[in-house]
DNA sequence: TTGAAAGCGCTACCAC
DNA sequence: GTGGTAGCGCTTTCAA
């Protein structure tokens, strides 16, 4: 392997030189960067990770801290993991993968031992108990999701709110007086995972501006209780029922059960699928569907902390973004295949 | 942040006594190791990674090269990723994610700057254009997935024509005398990943041992498409219809189909599942499940890769190894659930 | 616009 | 069984 003492050796400068010809941190004649270059690129050399992180205490590496608990749809969890190493890139990073059993102590762990300059944290719970960790860890750390208590931190995520909003006004617009939540399993609510009451909020409170009755019918995902879910809400509805759920599992289910009972979306019923989509979802036609744009989202994490990461206060304040739905109506006829909308990636 | 020269400070002794009580490279006397541990844990002291990697040659971090095209189910990615993470943890090294999109620069990239020891890459094709460039690497590489030539290589994976055969055995075992194998999209067959081939292989070589009817239907995860395979497989059999399919976003839609077609599971036709098993699956009661064991395949994978990283000797001749399927039979009454088998962790 | 040289914090050799 | 010390390969002052 070369080392920048052999790229100054072949060009014929310092090895100081050789070094702020990489980082740009002072300029350097046209004349002896190309030389350098031209050295570089014959030794194809590369800059010793380790070395660089020892004397200039920036490993370039980010920490992303993924849920691996049950309850979390895997496929979900990819689409934001893939987004976040890819644009890490872009911005000259990597990404370095801790499991949230780690605990606290992985936190404290990385950070300990430089192995990353900033941290992403996902699936953050409503009184999430690493907070009072991350806020003496002497790194920046942006949270995909909105604890309780956010004061101080940096929070990005899907708007919840205005997504449960959307789908009310969606539902009103269709004309339909009532409708149904079905999803998330009961021990969810009202607990660690805010973004369910944000929905929640948001859709009641659309709800009662509109003279639109709703209900929410927490499921697990097995059949018997989805099915449950949209019986109690057939019994319950005058005229067309209305099904939104945002919970993937679900999602998966629903069609199947639908048909099942004889209804067909967009003549028998409405449906509105919020977030990832599953394939199953894909098969019906008339549907909307609410995107939270699990890549945006992404995206917008790493481009945070690595603008906390390169400032040179600490982070003052905390922030909070709240990326808006992308609302999505799919008309087909049976069997034709109306592409997933794509966020850009 | 305390160094090691204030631990070593601290307890009284040399810099690299507190070195040789961490890596434990040498005897250390039981007196001095408490209390260099007692320092230790009073400054709670952690190693900084760049100056070990640096003085060491070792990163302690392996590399996983992770495929992002769209037409790999992410939910199965992640199972993978989450638990080469967790088993890396299990034997003191952390995992840095790299995403195929880099393609063969990544992977020079990361083992030129020396940013990790090894590497696992996932989602190997029969003709990987990655592999004139893995032997060259420098580092061991363990491939989850087989190539054609995979000589000198380290491969590991599903055993794959072993869950074809299988398939094939367990529905001769209950009495059908033709099946049809449903899914993976076309372009799929007979080229890039060849695990299809492995498992249509086995499939076949059973199917006339057994003295079976076997027929394979490609399918697109489109509705049409695998509607029209199970069509043409009621149309086809004399008899009850048995259903195999080993491509996830198939198993997806099918209970839904067949109850369209109005067929049950278990009475009117055979269902078996190969591979991750998603929740709508589960839904249906009467099926056979084939698990081919991702955790397992990553554990091994992160274990072979290790033993590799630390044999004094560059690997001679290269490994093959694969995991046998695992064998479900579910049965159950209508609402009914039972737990997926979970491999251990 | 460039170079020399002092570390960054750790490991591992050599000496005792 | 323990300590001294020379680097590992880079960044970054200080000096020219």
């Amino acid at each position: 392997m070369p080392t920048s003492k052999d790229v100054a050796a072949l060009a014929g400068v310092s090895q100081s030189t050789v070094s702020y010809v990489m980082t740009g941190k002072r300029p350097i004649s046209e004349k002896t960067r190309l030389r350098v270059e031209a050295a570089i690129e014959q030794l194809t050399y590369r800059p010793n990770a380790g070395a660089r992180a020892l004397a200039s205490r920036k490993s370039q590496v980010i920490g992303l801290v993924i849920p691996i608990t049950p309850e979390v749809h895997l496929g979900s969890i990819m689409e934001f993991v893939a987004v976040i190493a890819a644009t890490a890139r872009r911005f000259d990073h990597d990404v370095l993968l801790v499991t949230d059993q780690e605990g606290n102590q992985g936190l404290e762990r990385v950070v300990g031992q430089q192995l990353c300059d900033g941290l992403i944290l996902m699936q953050v719970q409503a009184d999430d108990e690493r907070i009072p960790v991350v806020r003496k860890l002497g790194v920046p750390v942006v949270f995909i999701g909105i604890p309780n208590d956010s004061t101080g931190l940096n929070c990005i995520d899907a708007d919840f709110a205005r997504a449960g909003e959307l789908c009310v006004e969606e539902m009103a617009g269709a004309g339909h007086t009532n409708g149904v939540i079905i999803g998330w399993r009961p021990r969810l609510v009202g607990s660690r995972l805010n973004y369910v009451d944000r929905f929640l909020g948001g859709a009641n409170a659309a709800a009662e501006r509109l003279g639109v009755s709703l209900e929410h019918l927490p499921a697990t995902s097995d059949r018997r209780s989805i099915e449950a879910a949209v019986d109690s809400c057939i019994a319950a509805s005058q005229g067309m029922p209305a099904f939104v759920s945002p919970d993937v599992t679900v999602l998966e289910l629903l069609p199947r059960i639908l048909h099942e009972k004889g209804l067909e979306p967009g003549r028998d019923a409405s449906v509105i699928g919020v977030g990832p989509v599953p394939d199953t979802m894909l098969a019906l036609e008339e549907t909307t569907i609410l995107d939270i744009q699990p890549s945006l989202v992404s995206q917008h994490a790493v481009e945070l902390l690595l603008r906390l990461m390169t400032a040179d206060h600490p982070d003052a304040g905390g922030t909070l973004e709240l990326i808006p739905p992308l609302v999505t109506h799919r008309h087909g006829t049976a069997g034709h295949s109306v592409p997933a909308p794509q966020s850009a990636s």
